[in-house]
RNA sequence: CGGGGCGUAGCGUAGUUUGGUUAGCGCGCCUGCUUUGGGAGCAGGAGGUCGGAGGUUCAAAUCCUCUCGCCCCGACCA
């Protein structure tokens, strides 16, 4: 018997020695996706997708919780408008895919696939909005965009992914402000308390800001090669938008104002964040919360005990049934190692195993994913045993990325130091800067690096500029990193 | 979009430099028997337009041209 992981057949790439690799094996092979027969484009498989469904509902969860509503806006957006906003049109046109004909036809005005929505929502706005009354507007739409990106990898960069954008219209510059606050928290919490990933708050600087907003806050979580993956992103959007689409509004004191906007998004890159930031050497880890399957239950079965050993496993399916998401893998051409092998590959929380022994004893051994740990549990206390176990994992996975992320934060102030970190281990810096943009270009042309964001508590500070060196009234200490 | 690499059975690969029988091997798959607490064993069997299209040649996985896709490193983005 293997004692220690070392001795586990591999079936997939070193973690340690080939990140990337590693990663593609895990999502190929755990069967999360697979490459379509269109460039850049996947087909998201039923465990992946079991995983996007978990998340989408707890998500959805949360944002009804704060009063919106989803809606659904369509695929195609008249071309012209996205010419209507100049940064929007400036940040997005490299990337949108465009409908030119139909059928035999050219079109008398092309459309563009959405590569977001807030031209055509913007335009629905206009219709609808006419007093303060009818404020604040509140909507979600979970939809798939299109961007026609240069270099793909699955989840982390498709030119067709799954997200959620949502959309809102306030009366006061202030609700707008606070709204956009508001989801970035709403994010933040469900990153840490659902995906067990912690992350960075703050917003981003001009340089990284979305095209067309004022201001774009975010969430920014440490994967575990030392590069930072922007999770989620929140939007004020001002009046920039609103005055391009004319969304007007007569106020209480009967003067016609724009309105205040702001949109918000998640995509299904956070499954690839998952991978990288749960994800070991024997394969990927999911959160309970969002896995798929959070408890298999792998039988034993040597002869004669085939009969007993199901009879008790199934027995065990129907109470687990009741608390969590179970699954009891029966099948006959695979033995109890490979089985083992193939759901820790898939990163399932718990592995139930049952055997002649069990059965006679009237346990059950329970192997979590994140340590490995076995124990050994009387059916008489299941349940709870199991609940308290997915409990204990996604706790367990908390932890072990929050360690990682601490321990990767790098408090600098020297710039020499900053590129040796830089070169070597990665992972973030916190570093004074001077706030100018020809500090952050020249740092990223030099190292890669960029400003994942800026704390939102981010005081002024007089530390001299970790690259120019000058003190600025308008400079933060602020987080760097080399980004996906 | 630049630089580099790779496409041979479901997966991983040998063969390509130097063209020459029926393209070889491992895993997986099918059948049977024995097995089952960390990827089981034996025996038999099926599976290939060598990414695609042109070309050179008596003869092409192998040489030439074009093309598609994927990976890695950069530049651009969720």
């Amino acid at each position: 018997m293997a004692e220690n992981s070392q001795e586990f057949v591999q079936h997939i790439a070193s973690k340690s020695e080939n990140f990337s690799q590693w990663y593609l094996d895990v999502v190929l092979r755990a069967e999360l996706a697979d490459y379509a027969p269109v460039r850049g484009c996947m087909v998201i498989r039923p465990y992946g997708y079991g995983i996007w469904e978990n998340l989408k509902g707890l998500l959805d969860k949360r944002f009804k919780a704060t009063g919106h509503k989803n809606a659904y806006f369509p695929l195609f957006i008249p071309g012209s408008f996205l010419e209507k906003e100049a940064e929007h049109v400036e940040g997005f046109a490299p990337e949108v895919a465009w409908v030119t004909r139909a059928g035999n036809e050219d079109l008398a005005e092309p459309l563009v696939v959405r590569p977001t929505s807030e031209t055509i929502i913007g335009h629905m706005y206009a219709k609808w909005i006419k007093s303060w009354r009818d404020l604040p507007v509140l909507i979600n739409q979970w939809a798939n965009v299109v961007r026609w990106e240069k270099t793909t990898r699955l989840f982390l960069r498709t030119s067709e992914f799954l997200w959620q954008e949502g959309h809102t219209c306030h009366r006061t510059k202030e609700e707008a402000e606070e709204e956009a606050l508001k989801m970035l928290e709403v994010y933040r919490r469900f990153l840490t308390e659902d995906l067990a990933i912690p992350v960075l708050t703050g917003k981003k600087t001009e340089r990284e800001k979305f095209a067309g907003a004022v201001t774009t806050y975010c969430v920014e979580a440490l994967m575990t090669d030392g590069r930072a993956l922007q999770a989620g992103t929140s939007h004020d959007l001002g009046q920039n938008f609103a005055k391009v689409f004319d969304i007007t509004f007569l106020d209480k004191d009967n003067q016609l104002k724009y309105v205040w906007q702001t949109s918000w998004g998640v995509s299904t890159r956070l499954i690839g964040g998952i991978i990288m930031v749960h994800g070991d050497e024997r394969g990927l880890a999911v959160p309970p919360r969002v896995a798929p399957t959070q408890v298999i239950i792998v039988p034993i079965m040597p002869p004669p005990h085939e009969e007993t050993v199901l009879a008790a496993a199934r027995d065990v399916f129907e109470r687990l049934d009741k608390v969590s998401r179970v699954e009891i893998d029966a099948r006959e051409e695979f033995s109890p190692g490979w089985k083992f092998n193939e759901w820790e590959l898939k990163g399932v929380p718990i592995r139930l195993e049952i055997g002649p022994r069990d059965v006679k004893a009237g346990k059950v051994v329970l192997v979590r994913r994140d340590t490995g740990e076995k124990i050994s549990v009387p059916m008489d206390n299941l349940e709870s045993a199991v609940t308290d176990l997915l409990n204990s994992v996604q706790e367990g996975l908390y932890a072990r990325a929050k360690q990682f992320m601490d321990e990767n934060t790098h408090t600098l102030v020297d710039y020499e130091e900053f590129k040796a970190v830089m070169e070597n281990k990665r992972g973030l810096i916190y570093a004074p800067w001077c706030g100018s943009d020809e500090c952050e270009a020249a740092i990223k042309e030099e190292t890669a690096a960029t400003i994942r964001c800026i704390p939102l508590d981010a005081k002024p500070s007089d530390e001299k500029c970790i690259y120019c060196g000058k003190s600025s009234t308008s400079g933060y200490w602020v987080y760097f990193a080399k980004a996906y």
